[in-house]
This record gives C-alpha cells, sequence and structure tokens, in this order.
DNA sequence: TATCAAAACCGAAACGTTTCGGTTTTAGAA
DNA sequence: TTCTAAAACCGAAACGTTTCGGTTTTGATA
C-alpha cells in the first residue's frame, strides 16, 4: 500500500543507498535531490519509522513514569516536557503508577518492552529497582523531583528544604510560634526534606520543634483533611499551619471550611503549588510554588543532551537544583499582638 | 546484544518458525515448550516488539490529543484510559495541542508518522481535517467529548444540554429568575450543547433568555475571571451564574473572591467538573460532575474492540452518550436536592 | 504392524530501513 | 586533454520478527 524507499529509487532511477542516504543528511546531488523530492509528493512516501528503529535500534520515544497523572504538578512538568520532545521528534509514554511501587515497577519493565529510549521518573519506589536494570542497559534515566540513594543518574530537583524554611520563617516573622505542618510520607525524598526545612527554620527562630504540630500525611486530599482536622484538635495554641504539597492543600482547605474556621483570623495558612487555586482560594491563599517549567526544560534538554540530539552531555551525572518562590496571597495575618520586631522577608 | 529468536532457536534446537508459533498462541510440544522456556530464562529473552511490528505492521501504541493535559477533565480520563489500554499491552503517546487547531493537525500527523493502531481525539478544530487522512488509512479514530460534523466514527460523549439544563431548572426551582452563564467558545460542541441547555430550562420555566444574561467565555481561567466581572457589572438584578467548564469555575471563583461577594447570599453559584476543588470552595460549591471514568472506560473499550482485541466491534460508528450529575454544596440559595449524596461523597 | 489424518515442525522469504565496501562520476589542476 | 582526489553513488547484507508451503512426526485405528 505505502510506498517505500525502494519505489523511491525505482521512480528516480536511482540506489537504494542514495535514498536512504538524502533521508540522513548525506550528500545528493542537486537534480538527484530534486527528483527524489518530486517522487516523495507522487507517491506520498512517508518513511517508516519501525523499520528504521529496528535497524537503528533507536525508536525516538521516551518514557515517563510519575505517581499520579491526575496532579498538576506532574501534568504542569509533562506539558512543557512533551512539548519540548515532540519538537525534536521524540514521542512520549506517560505511565501513572498510582504512587504504587510495584506498579512503578511494571511500567518500568512495561517500557523497557516497548524499547523506550529514555527514561524519566518521579520515582515512588526509593529503591528504584526497576531503573538500574534499564540504566545498565546504557539508556538514560533521569530522576525527577525526587532523588533514588545508591542511583547516580542524572536529576532535576528542587530546593525543598529551603522552600520550606522560607515559608516556616515568613511565619515566625510575622510572629507566629505554634505553627502546624502536614507533612509527606517520611519514605518520600521531598517530605522529608521539606520537614527538614521546618526544622530549620525552628532553628534559625530559636524555637524548639514540638512533636504535636508535626503531622504525617501522605500527600493525598484526603490525608490534608484528616491531618488538618487532627492537628487543630490536637494544638489549641496553634496559629499557623503549613500543607507540603497541592493535594493536601486542598485538604487543608476543605477541613478550613468545613469546620468554618476564619483565614486568617482564627488561623493562617501556607500551601504548596498551583498559583491557580490559590487565587480562587477565599481568602487568597499565600503558596510555596515551583518552578514546574524550568523544571520540564531541564529535564528535557538533559535527556535530549544524554540521546546526543542536541547539547553536550557531562561524563558524569548531573544534579540541576531549582528554586522555588514564595507567593504572597492574604491567609497569612500581620504581625500579631505581641509579636517581636518584624523582620524584613523578601517583598511579600 | 540481547537474545533473539534465533538464539532460542538455536540453543533448542528448534526451528525458527517453532519459536515464533509458541510465542504466538500455536501448538508446540510439551517437550518443546518446556526447552523453550527454560532457553528463554537463561538467554534473558525478551520478544523486540518493534521487529514484530514491521512485521505485522502494528505498533500496540494508541495515540491521545487533547486540547489541554493540564486539565482535569482530560487528565481523569487519561488516567483511566491509560490504565486499562496498557494493561492490554497498548501504549498511550498523550500529545497537548494547546487549544490550537494547527498545533493539533501537527499532533496528528506526528501520530500517523510514529505509525499509532488508533487515535482518540478530543477535537479543536471542528473541522477534524487530520483525522480523515488517518481514518482513511483504515485506522480507528475514536472522538472525545466532543462531536465533528461530517466525521462519522464512534464517538464518546457526555449529555452536556441536558446537564445545564438540570443546573438551570434547579435554580429556578429555587426562586432564582435572573441566571448567568459563563458559556465558552461557539464553535465547541459542548459549549454550545451546553448553552442550549441553559435555553431550554428557560423554556420550561416559561422565562424568556435575556442575552445579557450570557457571557461567552472561552473556556479560561483568565476568561471565567473577566466573564464573570461584566456578567455582574452588567446585570445588576442577577441572582445565579452558571459556568460551564472547570477552569471558568475557578475564575468565577477567583472573580468573587476579589469583588468580596458573599455566596449564596448574594449570589448563588453552579460550577463544573472536580469535586475536589468545590469541596475545597468556601462555601462548597454546587457542581456539575462529569463520568469521567465511565468515559475513559467506554473508550478504551471502543478502542479495543475496534483493534480487535477484545469485545465485538460494531460495523457502523458508535456513539456513546453518559449523563453528568448535579452535586449539591452550599454555593446556592434555598435548600437543595442531594444533600446525602453530598454527605456521601463528603466522607473524607 | 501398517495406515493415515492431524499435529508439529521446518527453512526461506518477506517487512522497510541503514550501512558497509566498493565502484563510478565529477570537477579542478596540470 | 589527462590525471586525480573527493564526492556521489550503488547493491547486498543485515536488523528480528512473522508467515507461507511443504515436510516430518505422532498416535489412534485397522
Amino acid at each position: 500500500m505505502a510506498a517505500t524507499m525502494k519505489d523511491l529509487a525505482r521512480h528516480t532511477g536511482l540506489g537504494l543507498a542514495t535514498i536512504s542516504s538524502y533521508f540522513n543528511g548525506g550528500n545528493v546531488r542537486e537534480k538527484n535531490r530534486i527528483k527524489i523530492e518530486q517522487a516523495i509528493e507522487e507517491l506520498h512516501y512517508e518513511v517508516n519509522e519501525v523499520a528504521r528503529g529496528l535497524k537503528t535500534n533507536a525508536t525516538h520515544t521516551i518514557g515517563v513514569v510519575i505517581p499520579e497523572l491526575n496532579n498538576t504538578f506532574c501534568t504542569e512538568i509533562i506539558t512543557g516536557m512533551e512539548d519540548i520532545l515532540r519538537s525534536r521528534g521524540y514521542a512520549t509514554i506517560v505511565c501513572d503508577c498510582r504512587t504504587d511501587a510495584a506498579l512503578e515497577q511494571e511500567a518500568i519493565e512495561f517500557l523497557t518492552r516497548k524499547r523506550v529510549d529514555g527514561i524519566i521518573n518521579m520515582p515512588v519506589d526509593p529503591a528504584g529497582s526497576g531503573l538500574r536494570e534499564f540504566s545498565k542497559a546504557g539508556k538514560p534515566v533521569i530522576l525527577l523531583d525526587r532523588r533514588i540513594q545508591g542511583l547516580d543518574c542524572d536529576c532535576v530537583l528542587v530546593d525543598n528544604r529551603r522552600a520550606v524554611n522560607e515559608a516556616a520563617s515568613l511565619l515566625f516573622a510575622q510572629g507566629h510560634r505554634n505553627i502546624g505542618i502536614i507533612s509527606g510520607p517520611r519514605e518520600i525524598y521531598t517530605a522529608s526534606e521539606r520537614l527538614k526545612g521546618y526544622a530549620d527554620a525552628h532553628k534559625e527562630a530559636g524555637i524548639p520543634v514540638q512533636e504535636s504540630l508535626i503531622c504525617q500525611g501522605d500527600y493525598t486530599i484526603r490525608g490534608g483533611v484528616s491531618g488538618m482536622i487532627s492537628l487543630i484538635r490536637r494544638n489549641p495554641h496553634m496559629t499557623a499551619v503549613i500543607a507540603t504539597n497541592y493535594e493536601m492543600t486542598v485538604g487543608m482547605m476543605i477541613a478550613v471550611n468545613e469546620l468554618g474556621i476564619r483565614i486568617p483570623d482564627e488561623l493562617s495558612l501556607i500551601g504548596f503549588d498551583n498559583l491557580e487555586f490559590a487565587r480562587a482560594c477565599c481568602p487568597a491563599l499565600s503558596i510555596v510554588s515551583q518552578p514546574t517549567m524550568e523544571m520540564a526544560k531541564e529535564t528535557a534538554s538533559l535527556m535530549l543532551a544524554r540521546l546526543g540530539v542536541e547539547g553536550e552531555a557531562s561524563s558524569g551525572p548531573e544534579v540541576k537544583y531549582l528554586r522555588t518562590r514564595l507567593i504572597g496571597g492574604r491567609s497569612v495575618s500581620g504581625p500579631l499582638p505581641g509579636a517581636e520586631e518584624r523582620k524584613a522577608v523578601g517583598g511579600l
């Protein structure tokens, strides 16, 4: 049915190798180039990427494994990456592993069978067992947002520790002393980093961390709701709360709404991610905003470099650290009565 | 490097055809089956899907083209589809076309070059020009959420007309008489259907439609904000507003927050999609909820049937119509039916 | 034990590319 | 015009499958 290079060769009277050379940037005489292009037009020829893939052992496809597709943080990054990769001829196969390490492993095996040229992973399994195998085959792996102990490959990370430190420091500066935090699962890299930032801020402010103000959430909306409720129940003196990812931020807002708590009069809040959501909250929520577009760009560039498409790939693994921004809303109360002198906190 | 079927043949002393037959469900004698499986184990053999694809002319890959990845309605559906398709061995390549018909066309061409076995499309271009070509090649196309005039292929739709009719009727029943609507772009199928539902409800209630209460939005957050503001400015007597997609619902909430309007005392609201967002709003928003999971399931099943993987494919094009649900919050003045449903969902 | 259909097996030829050596053509210098 | 290095070109052999005819083996029956 569809025309092949053989047809082009016959039609133009040229050899198969010449046709191939034409498509692969080799040297072809002007008049032959014209002949070939004419033939392509007439026969509606289109190169068969599958056949090419068989020969070159490259599929021009890259796999992306993430914990949840239904998560703006993930989709914002994927949108950006997909855009860049597609413009370079690479297709993106996205696998949602439902935050389940076993499914993640399966997804990686699936992608390996599909012979993707590289994998980008926001890992759920802290061991990263599936990736090692893939990586051993000499194919590039890039970790997104979370590190894996003992797997040295390229990483694109966010300075989560500093991010939460900044958020908590802002609250201290506003006079808060009992700041709750809805933290994430201990075993997840970002969650533990964020909790460290919370501790850092306390240290810097010279205020001891109280265990009862730390609530171990699970990065879900439901977890955010129950986490918020238990924080409030356990800590009558608490005047502010930080939620450490988007889902739990939504959960926190749900809880606050259902309990009828007035923000920021009764409680100050700082959330995470999704500026649009923050602005739609009542009152507008102050949040830590992650640089999703830059993450996408860095990740895609790193991948393209590793694939030898463009840019230089460094010999060793590369780690990119990106910074977050604290975006002010109306959910943090001004200096509380009795607060010490306020510190200058970057133009918020 | 990697073992091939030839290696298996040599290792087992069997013929190539027998090995192939083993993998394709043909008859193989017990003792040979064991021999083959042992060889697979020893040589770590894995079938090369690319080579197989060249021979069978099938890539076991399906393309999905959507207007925005960064859109819960889309991602919820994709999550469900990807799950089902992957479990049947099909990879999903998602292309985000940024709500741009030209980019959509490009995405479809890209997928055609990648030789996907089928395309699922939530179309932006009402002409669907790119799809016709693909469809003519005998490969299945399934339209999601929106119809294309004159392209008769399988569709999975939602009864949008009835959905908005129900929403408006509810408002009428609560005594509202001046109901604003933030509508979508006229050329988009769902938008025009939703507007029809709005008109239907007026007809049924015997109340004439007022042009000034209809605001033509563009399905974006920004459009929702400005649409809401202009509606309020133009209609002092308006007591309720319906936003007709998720983004504009968010926009509507932003506007309401920034203008300091009290809900539902000064204005009643009904939004669209994303139950979680609705519950996080203050007060909880009443919304029209679309059956994204069913849409995903129907679409994937339809595709698998067309691909001959499972289920029966009907000869003619199939159109699935699914129903929405109206989920009550606290954003509509007066008592709202369906309160017990909200409780059930609210059992977080 | 001989017979015979069915079951199991086999090798070779595709599928549509790229690539490897080797041959021809080109065009500038002598 | 002749010579020569470089530039273009060429066909055949892969890449790892599936499939097509045709051959062998099997085991139930006579």
